[in-house]
RNA sequence: GGUUGUGUAGCUCAAUUGGAUAGAGCAUCUGACUACGAAUCAGAAGGUUUAAGGUUCGACUCCUUACACGACCA
């Protein structure tokens, strides 16, 4: 295998060492990781002044202190008893010694084995919560990845409603292309539509036959369940037609090719590809209900698209990238006029391009669009969000375009995430096992609607508000369940536990959120200013400092989140951001403390935080509410 | 058969990318609501990180082999 087509294919979009101020002056540097930086620097320096010996800043690795230590940054020093010939433990205290003295922003240091932890002043976290505080909402995180971005996800067939494995797909989707936003970069949100093909003319075939010119409005279902009813009742007859074939003796391979079902539905496709008027017209009514479907449900789940493209308008754009692979002899034809693609020195098999008959396969379609979307919006990064089943497919992809030589291949980015199980093992259409989107949502939301009312803490809203709410929290915790899971993991879905509201959930970081609201709403009637000047407070209590701490983290949250397309980065902090304040606001008193300086602070430490929690679940495409 | 992914507490998931005594939630047990919202907080218990080797100051993480489960390619 060719190394470097090896390399090519897992290159990773994002610079390796993330400095995270390479030239992009459009960006506001989060405070702590100036902050890092700061200690960086000085660590340099330290290093420079005590020991004689030139290590650069970046070269340094500083991690957050373990919480069973005193300390906010950490610089392991055991990489550097080589270069300075000294033990690691030497070398922490000769460096701390020397920072806490020369260096304002440290105020105390220890050293545990080869581990140099350092006390961050009171008076630099102040500082650093009062730039937070000023940073204006949606200021962009500094990465130093891509800028032009277009994420791909959804891409749903219409023969069929949206399932549980495509919720993962949407609010992965969604929400890596939020976390991408808030780096700076400009994301181009893409819905492939796969309209075409033999799955498609098999519900138009079975509604031909069976539907009685039934509609949505009519049937009083749902346009993309409609369509996959009759999905199912083409399965069902046709299956009935291979039993009866079997028992009359035919093999099964050949029965399940010649009953007549099969035959009409590719009689239909190629109807469909010569443009018959029937049956183009039954096409766009089907695939209209179908859309008109996804729209409602799209709207119920809260995710959006800046883009359509439609495999029955690339298809054929599919098919001239073939043309051009042939004459630049990249591609080649088989004695039945078929036309492939040799992928062995990239390690890969050889690999199906164009049928001998001239009609496409998937990756003729894909071509085409990838080439489409280049066309469209010249991205340095183009992301697609498909499930793991399709790593093969999406490698070969990738080698095709490199192949053709175009220059857009190396941005191909596959976000490839797990497929989702039931408890009771594989989703399974056949054995009808798939759990239904819409039918999902309902289920979660009425879930919630049950415990809120149960708590009776929301008097007050109106019916609209409250539905609002329900909502909100019913979707909170099915989106939060399913990103809290790093994307690359297969895995299970338990109707019960989507549905809980409290430990590790998504309703558990709203109630926080709801809660903080409320003691805001009670400030403001007690008449204290959530911004004030607290360069008075000498000294912060461990539970303050703590918050500071985490509520700066989130910079290089989002930033290693985008790093690594992982909303479940973000959903964790979020968790650990609100176990953080909870365990804050059960310590110490906020609207009771009696010192008025103090007071004034926790309020807005608490202000600070809950805008941090709307923050982040804002990039998981949750809401969290003022009250609930 | 080939390629590839995963394997961490009874269960569901983390572990700052090679760093300190592997952390949370659920479930179980104990304690805290006439101080600001108990969808909360504090605590207990729960681990040979599938197994065996190897690399080094240091391994859940990297390498080799085996096992289990999944996906894809024939």
């Amino acid at each position: 295998m060719d190394p470097a087509a090896a390399c090519a294919t897992f290159a990773h979009p994002f610079p390796a060492g993330q400095s995270g101020f390479g030239g992009a002056s459009l960006y506001i540097p989060h405070p702590v990781q100036e902050l890092e930086q700061d200690i960086k620097t000085a660590l340099s320096a330290a290093i420079q002044q005590v020991f004689g010996a030139e290590v650069p800043a970046a070269q340094l690795t500083i991690q957050p202190t373990r919480k069973e230590f005193a300390g906010s940054f950490t610089l392991v020093t055991f990489p550097l008893t080589k270069a300075l010939g000294k033990g690691p433990e030497q070398i922490g205290q000769a460096l701390g010694e020397w920072l806490t003295a020369n260096e304002p922003k440290v105020s105390g240091y220890n050293v545990v084995k080869g581990f140099l932890n350092l006390e961050i002043a009171d008076a630099e976290w102040l500082r650093r919560f009062a730039q937070l505080v000023q940073r204006p909402d949606g200021a962009p995180m500094p990465t130093g990845g891509p800028q032009d971005v277009v994420v791909e996800y959804s891409s749903p067939n219409t023969n069929k409603p949206l399932h549980l494995g495509h919720l993962r797909n949407n609010f992965l989707g969604y929400s890596v292309a939020e976390i991408l936003k808030a780096t700076g970069a400009t994301v181009t949100k893409a819905n492939l539509v796969n309209d075409r093909g033999i799955h498609i003319c098999k519900s138009m075939l079975a509604y031909q036959h069976y539907g009685h010119g039934e509609t949505p409005q009519s049937a009083g279902i749902k346009g993309d369940h409609l369509a996959g009813k009759y999905y199912v009742l083409f399965e069902k007859h046709y299956r009935e037609q291979v039993r009866q074939l079997e028992a009359e003796g035919v093999a099964p391979e050949i029965a399940k090719k010649q009953a007549p079902l099969m035959l009409e539905a590719q009689t239909m496709l190629q109807q469909w590809e010569q443009g018959d008027d029937a049956v183009i017209t039954l096409w766009k009514q089907m695939n209209g209900w179908v859309y008109e479907g996804f729209d409602e449900t799209y709207k119920t789940i809260g995710v959006d698209f800046d883009k359509f493209y439609y495999e029955s308008g690339t298809y054929l754009l599919g098919k001239e990238r073939v043309e051009e692979g042939l004459q630049k002899g990249v591609f080649f034809r088989k004695e039945d006029g078929s036309v492939w693609v040799d992928l062995k020195e990239e390690g890969l098999d050889e690999k199906l391009l164009l049928r001998a008959d001239g009609t496409s396969v998937y990756i003729t379609q894909d071509l085409g669009t990838a080439e489409l979307k280049y066309q469209d919006f010249g991205y340095d990064l183009s992301v697609y969000v498909i499930a793991d089943e399709q790593n093969y497919h999406m490698q070969v992809l990738k080698a095709v375009l490199k192949k053709l030589g175009k220059p857009y291949a190396d941005a191909i980015y596959h976000l490839s995430y797990g497929m989702v199980d039931l408890p009771s093992g594989k989703m399974k259409s056949r054995e009808g096992t798939v759990v239904d989107a819409d039918e999902l949502v309902r289920e979660v939301v009425e879930a919630a609607k049950t415990a809120t009312l149960e708590k009776g803490k929301i008097e007050g809203l109106s019916d609209d508000e409250q539905a609002q709410l329900f909502h909100t929290l019913g979707l909170g915790a099915l989106k939060y369940y399913l990103l809290k899971v790093d994307p690359k993991k297969r895995m299970l879905f338990n109707p019960e536990e989507s549905v809980q509201l409290e430990g590790h959930t998504g309703p558990f970081i709203q109630y926080s959120h709801a809660r903080i609201a409320q003691l805001r709403r009670k400030a403001q009637q007690m008449g204290i200013a959530e911004t004030a000047d607290f360069s008075t407070l000498l000294a912060l209590e461990k539970t303050e400092r703590e918050m500071v701490e985490e509520l700066a983290r989130y910079g290089s949250v989002v930033a290693e989140a985008a790093r690594s397309f992982s909303p479940a980065v973000v959903a964790q902090y979020a968790y650990d951001l609100a176990k953080a304040y909870n365990r804050f606001y059960a310590e110490v008193p906020v609207l009771q403390e009696a010192d008025e300086t103090r007071r004034a602070f926790r309020v807005a430490l608490s202000a600070q935080t809950a805008r941090a929690i709307k923050a982040s679940m804002s990039l998981l495409g949750i809401e969290v509410p003022e009250r609930m």
